[in-house]
DNA sequence: TACTTATTGTCCAATATAGACTTTATCGTC
DNA sequence: GACGATAAAGTCTATATTGGACAATAAGTA
């Protein structure tokens, strides 16, 4: 890492301790195009891997890019910003970007959501209206256990299976990696979610 | 159940049904000491089951007796509230049961004070002071993975197991149900937690 | 003391899982 | 639309976890 990117690295630091352990910041060397420094590591991402900045939007040279949304390896949501950081001869030199782990305040809102919130009982599934495929997902879950009176840290093994079922006869694995995503709600491994799937074809194919 | 204390077994379910899922109402036969109705059953009570009443302090006559808490056999903590019910003689009849499933409560709070609080340095093991264990357990749990930049819902099977070791380390496993508590908020069984504290004392006889 | 009940700890067969792997889709480029 | 590069969808297996039953021990209770 060149000096003048180091001297960005307390501010990485910083950032992250304020808000340890929801902040994660990268900063990518635009030399190279490679991540010269990670504070608080929660995307696993490796010092020295490329850093598919072309991902980011660029346009109109704004410093300031996003904020915008990522989905982790784990499933976990993400709202990212990035700064483009500069030398003193004011030469673009590398982009700060900020991830901030939501899926603890996503978990939040809904305990408050179950709380305050109205169920609607009209007819129609109701999980088919929101446009993301993670907020289907959610409210499926959510009706469903509000249905039976649990929660998901209460769910047995069986009534997991159950649930997953029956998100699969609704299409709720369409989305991509969404069987990561179910798998880290449910607390299960990505592997038992397609197991699950496999006897059930199984067994609609005996029947 | 009779039909005087029928009666307020609507009251149970409308309050439980406010409240799905964090509310359950168990109204209590006087006469026969058992369980006679049961609104959203998370405590996994069979009807007719013995109620314990004399675990509740009906001194000086109050109607309502409580809020108190408890703590669930799966380890959630639960806030409880009784009142003493009466038939139109003013006889009284039945003790109706209103508990309420605060760990998700708890969780949220831990969200909110993570962000919100500064963490102390003072070099003292500051996981000794409170009084209850169970506070001792959340933050003890809470500092661990907070120095490590991590929550509990990725730590990896060894991180878990770690985790477990420094607490029995520090002798946090001294409390009633401890393991089943502990168990509940690493998300995993009770047997894992006993194996692990197997392998502990079966490693450090061996050094 | 003896009896009742709750907790601790162990065991095992059934189940889930990390991680490596193969196959299949998706994307970007020409 | 063919090609190569990536990512995602699935599969597989050796190992770890776990529900549930049980035995051993502790803690009340009368």
């Amino acid at each position: 890492m060149t000096p003048e990117l180091q001297r960005y690295s307390d501010v990485c630091d910083a950032i992250a301790k304020l808000f340890q352990p929801y902040v994660e910041v990268v900063l990518h060397d635009l030399e190279s195009e490679t991540a010269a420094y990670i504070a608080n590591n929660f995307s696993h991402r490796e010092l020295g891997e490329p850093s598919l900045l072309h991902e980011i939007d660029f346009r109109g040279g704004e410093a300031v890019i996003g904020p915008y949304e990522k989905v982790n390896w784990d499933g976990r949501r993400i709202k990212s910003i990035s700064v483009v950081v500069r030398n003193d001869k004011a030469k673009a030199i590398g982009v700060l970007c900020i991830n901030m782990d939501v899926s603890h305040f996503h978990q939040l809102q809904q305990v408050m959501e179950l709380l305050s919130s109205v169920p609607q009982n009209t007819e129609k599934p109701e999980a088919l209206f929101k446009e993301d495929w993670h907020e289907r997902i959610n409210e499926f879950i959510l009706s469903w256990t509000w249905e039976r009176g649990v929660t998901v840290e209460t769910l047995s093994r069986q009534q997991k299976r159950e649930l997953v079922e029956d998100l699969a006869g609704q299409g709720g694995f369409s989305g991509k990696n969404s069987a990561n995503y179910v798998a880290r709600i449910l607390n299960l491994g990505r592997a038992t979610i397609y197991n699950y799937l496999k006897d059930q074809k199984e067994k609609s194919r005996l029947s």
